[in-house]
DNA sequence: CTGGTGTTATGACCTGCTACTAACTACTTT
DNA sequence: AAAGTAGTTAGTAGCAGGTCATAACACCAG
């Protein structure tokens, strides 16, 4: 049967354009050893965009994988604060948060809205982290709600622990201890 | 004097570019209230290239970042990895990584690169952070070059222990411990 | 009024296609 | 053997989004 090697060719465009997306009709057909015209027949039985189309939604996706790690969106929203006391924050988590290709929000995520939370309770000028100590529980996905919930515990001059618990919904993700610094802006380096 | 008025549309061309440089000459025109004529003469006398050309560098980085999976999801640069053994990357800090109006760099940009250089250390399709101990030593600041180097510990089963140590030159900016999870794709919630 | 700067218009050409038609090949069915 | 059919190829017209060269304008200064 030569549908055979119809199907064949097929796998062949598909494994070819998916480990090079950028490859023009007349490169693919040299490549498959058929015509331009085949390529395009199967390229429209298999509907799979023209190149420039490829390029196109690449491009798209590029511009806005760039956006990530923007501050504002990391440190999540501050709901509700008892200065040197305690403090509720919420993380609306995104796409773009995602870790490697899965539903997974990263690690790293979970860590800045604890950690901005942490200093944010703090009622001093200067505000940073000395040291923590973190458990990650369970993963969180994108699209859900996270709410970090931070105490004060003990503190000893400019030196403070804070702890945070992060959620979703009942689901407890991430337990951190903060120790922080209170420093007065001159003692820096 | 009109070319006051040439100098003004330059900027804002390339204003208008940068933040979307998917736009067609057509549109660009509109934009800039002047004939696509005019557009095509700037963009030459400011060697901004064609659309197509501006897609094409886009997808072309996309796929290059996508080439490595372990490269695309470290938070920095990664300069040299041996499997579960070390590894080392930079991040060049801009000045929207400074924590609040200062030139410090946040805590949890150091926190995601060392975090993410571990994870892309160890050899395994799936890991996680677990859980980890930090200390942020000396503060980094805005424009510094900030270098992780991780070392794969020991590990039993599933669990490794990663540590990292960052540093901006000679000074030590911070340590962290990483207990970090390699799963199977199934168990994830 | 003449020259120089800036802007716009026009037309020929290019790439990488789409959409379509016509024809040719190989293989099967009647 | 004749007819039918699936698969492939060639060729044409047209489009988007340009390049490049040339020409024609508008406007202001000296």
């Amino acid at each position: 049967m030569r549908s055979e090697l119809k199907k064949q060719r097929h796998r062949q465009l598909i494994e070819l354009i998916s480990t090079n997306p950028l490859m023009t009709d007349e490169e693919i057909a040299a490549s498959l050893g058929v015509s331009m015209s085949t390529v395009r027949l199967d390229r429209g039985i298999l509907s799979i965009p023209e190149l420039r189309e490829r390029m196109r939604t690449m491009a798209e996706q590029a511009t806005s994988r760039l956006k990530s790690l923007r501050a504002e969106e990391v440190v999540g929203e501050l709901l509700e604060l008892e200065p040197d006391g305690w403090a509720l924050s919420v993380l609306n988590t995104t796409r773009d948060m995602a870790f490697r290709h899965t539903n997974l929000v990263g690690d790293y995520y979970i860590y800045a809205q604890a950690a901005t939370l942490a200093i944010a309770t703090i009622d001093r000028e200067m505000v940073v982290v000395g040291s923590a100590r973190l458990r990650y529980r369970r993963a969180a996905f994108v699209g859900e709600r996270i709410l970090a919930r931070s105490k004060v515990g003990t503190y000893k001059g400019d030196k403070y622990v804070v702890s945070v618990h992060t959620r979703v919904g009942d689901r407890e993700v991430f337990v951190g201890r903060f120790v922080v610094v209170a420093k007065n802006s001159e003692e820096l380096a």
